[in-house]
DNA sequence: TCTACTTGGTTGATATTGTCATCCAGTTTT
DNA sequence: AAAACTGGATGACAATATCAACCAAGTAGA
């Protein structure tokens, strides 16, 4: 009965040694990109084009956190905002040279993580991991959003 | 090859809802209490009797953070400080009384949410998943700390 | 025992991230 | 064209995190 919240539990952590470590190889780095920073720019990387909406969705995050944190990288050239023919308002996000060159680093040390860790499973044990977490993560959305 | 790192998205994607789900339980309730203030409590009654430093390495956050969540708890008389004989730096924490009123009601709504998201899962999944998680955990915490 | 090292906890200064409310311009609806 | 909606930006703050330096209690070594 207890396993429902171990299961949390077990997400927490995992998230926190992510965090470390992440925290360690960013701040390891030239550039000083923020773990935020490195985020954003990872998901442009897998989406180009998204927006800023799209990123909003995705992360979890605030509007206006996300607003202000495009600015910056934008501002420091990592990130390049290109009008939306379509549609007047929303900005095609894409990464620019350098944005892409220090997304690949940053991008690297996540990966490094994540294989480092998920090497304890077999491929098995990971595509059925993987299978279970989807639906919790499905069930989770289904849930979260509801009012009250 | 991906696998990996697909499990870390799911996982990101997990702690998101729990966090909205979570913000929108802490906001409705009366005390003012915050997702940080509620995680501790929540540990403080799961450990009665841990130090500052159980909490630090449990949650993975900085020790000056804790210091001053701890301070703040105290302060509200939700959580206290008994002196451990054995040690005179220690101090085990315990819950006051409404300390624990106040655990009683947030730890619900965390289980709420653990309960209804792993609903999607059989008894026998749910072990499994949570049998893997804790494999994932012990390995990342084993390559967390390297020191580079 | 005296010194050096470690450990639990605290504090100050500062940076990063998050939240809420509000506002604007472009888009869609009616 | 007015109302309603959507993508995005801003101002004003609150919460959290990070680093470094610091004390007091405990431990170990010479």
């Amino acid at each position: 009965m207890r396993d429902h919240d171990e299961v949390l539990e077990a997400v927490q952590a995992l998230m926190h040694a992510h965090k470390r470590h992440m925290h360690q190889s960013l701040r390891a780095q030239q550039g000083g990109i923020g773990p935020m920073e490195a985020r954003a720019l990872g998901f442009v990387a897998r989406h180009p084009g998204a927006s800023a909406t799209d990123l909003v969705a995705h992360s979890g995050r605030d509007k206006a956190q996300i607003a202000r944190l495009l600015q910056q990288l934008v501002g420091r050239q990592l990130l390049a905002r290109e009008a939306d023919p379509a549609d007047g308002r929303r900005q095609r996000l894409v990464l620019t040279d350098t944005g892409r060159a220090a997304q690949r680093v940053t991008g690297r040390a996540r990966q490094r993580f994540a294989s480092s860790v998920t090497a304890v499973l077999s491929a098995d044990e990971r595509s059925q991991l993987l299978a279970l977490l989807q639906r919790l993560v499905q069930q989770a959305e289904a849930v979260g959003p509801a009012r009250e």
